[in-house]
DNA sequence: TGAATATATGAACACGTCATCAGATGTGCA
DNA sequence: TGCACATCTGATGACGTGTTCATATATTCA
């Protein structure tokens, strides 16, 4: 829209509050923007995904439930740490447990989740050490 | 493979180490399982993620270039803070710093982020307020 | 050069998070 | 009922992380 109105007389800033140096951005991105619930919610769940152990637990369920003795095994973590770790992604639906027997089997339960993890696996798979990543500072 | 041999005399579990429950699954899932160093870094990248400052800066650089001081207001952040997040996110070559005088301008510089968000934006639009999410502990 | 602005940096602090250990709970079986 | 096994839970302590304030650097302009 008005990109080159020349003058730029004075921004109201009555709701905003403060003067922005590329209003025009700034008003785009502020509306394609979510609201803070929903920012804090996707900010979490990336966040679940964000702890090694937790990630292990999850690429290991991509194929099917595991009980959490196995799910130890191959995240190479304690049972404790592991229940623990599965406790958390429970109590935000990511995994589904199943009891059988003395047995609890895991499974993903979050659709949005496998997606994120598939891409992140797609993503692993080609870059393989193209990347430094660790350098600066 | 071998799923109902019966017997299961023993396992060598020579180079495993322990002895698993489903010997099929386990396998299977460190047969995809990718290695140490990607798991790290694909955390990270999590990580990086799961903060929702910096998951509100790099939501605003979707549509394009910002500045500091317009991150900064955008994500209803001190510029000192904004500064920090970008230096971290930076160091990650998750974004890329532009000058233009002494405004410095920042851009989504990785594209496999980019699908990460484009794809958490996504879910956030259809999902909206239909999840609890927080309940239990 | 010196003042003003934009951004970056360093240090200190408060806070949440993760691993560990001990023990509780639940389940199957003799 | 009592024991063995699988999982869960709570508490503790060490650690990392985000935020803030003060200050440094960089750039423009007079």
């Amino acid at each position: 829209m008005n990109t080159s109105s020349d003058v730029q007389i004075e921004v109201p800033s009555a709701a905003t509050g403060e003067e922005a140096v590329d209003p025009g951005r700034v008003a785009l991105a502020r509306e394609r923007m979510p609201g803070e619930a929903e920012v804090a919610d996707t900010a979490e769940v990336f966040s679940l995904l964000g702890d090694p152990g937790r990630l292990q637990l999850l690429l290991a369920l991509l194929d099917g439930e595991l009980c959490v003795h196995d799910l130890a095994l191959v995240a190479g973590q304690s049972e404790s740490g592991t229940s623990h770790a599965l406790k958390l992604l429970r109590a935000h639906r990511v995994v589904a447990p199943r009891r059988e027997g003395r047995r609890v089997y895991y499974r993903l339960d979050d659709p949005h989740v496998r997606m994120l993890l598939d891409l992140a696996l797609a993503h692993t798979a080609h870059t393989e050490a193209s990347h430094p990543e660790r350098g600066e500072h």
